[in-house]
DNA sequence: CAGTATCCGTCAGGATACTG
DNA sequence: CAGTATCCTGACGGATACTG
């Protein structure tokens, strides 16, 4: 496997499609909020609507049946009245945390600088 | 600032704002490819469509500008003829190489796993 | 409570043609 | 060579109504 010596990111082809991989998993609006919500622990389809501030009932569904299907979260009902279901990272979906969070904090370093240079840009 | 002890992640809701900021920059579909096309030096135009396979023209110029104005990339154009220019990461654009490689490494690590899953999701 | 189904608007992104 | 402008399609995602 070809790695740039100084940073270690891959440029092959192969390595371009990890990042389009990436992307294909948790690249939409929701993910990775969700993911984020589930950090603590597992919660219920409520709390996670209530704690994910825009999100619509259908998006949240369709959500967790996306990070379920891809094995990073699991999803537990209880057969119970009234019904209820708990959502939980999984070990796949705990070993992102990891990584997510380097980003994370990336983001939050260089977001003064990124709109400093767009408004700069713009005029 | 909250942060959940155990992993790092952010569950506040300025924290998401954070997530969400990452995938305004990159979340489209060549951001990072250029940007990992872009590691080991400056490239042109051309080379950068010939290195980024599926691109179309409009994207390329469209990535590019999107990056340009987030800081992360420079351009430079040289006054000759026939014109040409030279697309390079900035320090900005160097300083998320780091988090990125962690996330790609991730990807790749996960790939099979992840693709188990969904088979065994589908059946 | 926790979904599924349907309709629909918006927008990312491809194809193509035209400029400096 | 390195763009910009225009058109068009498909996927993302919101609103709403209906089930177990």
């Amino acid at each position: 496997m070809e790695r740039d010596d100084a940073t270690g990111l891959c440029t092959t082809d192969a390595s371009r499609q990890y990042t389009k991989e990436v992307l294909r998993r948790v690249g939409d609006t929701w993910s990775l909020a969700t993911i984020a919500r589930l950090t603590d622990g597992p919660h219920r389809f409520t709390e996670l609507m209530k704690d994910l501030p825009g999100i619509s009932h259908r998006m949240l569904t369709q959500t967790l049946r996306s990070l379920q299907r891809d094995g990073l979260v699991s999803r537990t009902a209880y057969a119970e009245v009234p019904p209820r279901v708990e959502y939980a990272l999984t070990p796949l979906g705990h070993s992102m945390l990891e990584p997510l969070t380097e980003l994370t904090k990336w983001a939050e370093d260089t977001l003064d600088q990124v709109a400093d240079h767009r408004r700069t840009f713009d005029t």
